[in-house]
DNA sequence: GAAAGTATGTCAGATTTCCAACAAAGGAGC
DNA sequence: GCTCCTTTGTTGGAAATCTGACATACTTTC
């Protein structure tokens, strides 16, 4: 068990929490760690949704079956990653997702319910978690609602200038460095990396923005790049 | 301080608490009801955000200032609901949002510090209050994804049908009644209505769904309309 | 029942985006 | 230096969307 805390203790869910408190914080939850056969389920579609999931080594797809029962992968997740915890905390009676080991791979699974309720022992580390989790789940929200922003606009240019404005703000200047290269800027977008890259170059003639590789400066309509 | 009672019990965060509880609890968590002025702000852009607000009467407004300075309204918020939660639960800094009344307006605040770390006296409602925040905020979390999932489609028709096998999944059923008119139904997939219209007329013909008014039906490719 | 107002379906022209292919620029490895 | 490979910019024709206008159906009001 020890040797996962490696990856436990990088994981935000358990910032915070030291590897000596991570041993009897797993007892006191009832935290299982589970080995899962490349292909097999962790958990299934139509299952109650009680687990939040802990990937511990290898990796774990999350899929998804239409109506029609087309399935379509959702993400895979690396091992520090998080799966689960939105429906468990949702409250959703069964799942509609599945969660399928994509390689031979170590889960922790933590029953939500019991993370939730405060044990008799009242242990420190035990609403810190509730805390870590509140957190998580909340920050992925304001990332969800920044790329709905950006999505929603009409055309490219807009949705280009929405992102790009985002970011100025948050890095609180008006020259920054983006995470994505061209192409992954492009799907965060929904839309086209040759027609996007059109419209960078449109916006630096028309000179509201300036850019070289991934660093990008918004200009005001007014002044020019310097 | 009782006469907003009615108003929380019908809020999901305060939901299996009672009124009796209610005062208790607010006294416990330093809740604090404010009155605002038509016009004036619950809390500014810049500020830290430490609460999680609740509408009691009147509406509140949020809005967001670009970079430019732009002001753009993000939501509107009416008595019984919740805002600044996300940046709350989320520890940002600094809120990159404001509240504005936009009418005379009564509002809750509570110390989000306050409600995610249990007090003393070991309340029973105390955790409830989280468990209650936690869902929501997860519940957010899925439509979220939802609406991101029919928004990343890349044609009109696909945006409509994942929305429709959707509902058909959550409803477990080939026929339903969504909650959207036309025009909201295209806001929500961020299309144009008439471009809308035109696609169900092509996937009715096509044989594919079925409507009348807001009461859908998928059908199977083979099987058309009975 | 008539009239007014709203929601929905349909259509043509203008605009935008996608697609596919290619050119140019940069990096890694040799 | 060179080549290979990846990333990014450019372009033209095809496809999809938007725009605005209008017809039709349905509701509401009087």
């Amino acid at each position: 068990m020890e040797e996962y805390f490696d990856i436990l203790s990088q994981c935000p869910l358990f910032s915070g929490i030291s590897r000596q408190e991570m041993g009897l914080m797993l007892n006191c939850l009832g935290g299982k760690i589970t080995c899962i056969a490349k292909g097999k389920p962790v958990f299934l579609e139509g299952n109650p949704a009680l687990f939040v999931g802990v990937v511990l080594s290898g990796t774990v797809q999350i899929v998804r079956d239409d109506y029609y029962g087309n399935r379509s992968v959702l993400t895979v997740v690396s091992p520090g990653g998080l799966f689960g915890e939105a429906f468990a905390c949702a409250g959703v009676e069964t799942l509609p997702v599945s969660a399928i080991a994509l390689q031979n791979c170590a889960v922790l699974l933590l029953d939500c319910k019991r993370v939730l309720t405060g044990c008799s022992n009242a242990c420190p580390f035990h609403s810190r978690l509730v805390h870590n989790l509140l957190r998580g789940i909340a920050q992925k929200n304001l990332m969800l609602t920044s790329k709905i922003r950006c999505m929603s606009q009409k055309t490219t240019q807009e949705k280009l200038m929405e992102f790009l404005l985002e970011q100025a703000k948050q890095h609180d200047s008006a020259e920054f460095v983006i995470p994505y290269d061209r192409q992954a800027l492009a799907d965060y977008l929904g839309v086209e990396r040759s027609a996007m890259s059109a419209e960078i170059s449109k916006l630096k003639k028309a000179g509201r923005i300036d850019c070289s590789g991934s660093r990008f400066r918004v200009l005001t309509p007014d002044k020019k790049s310097s």
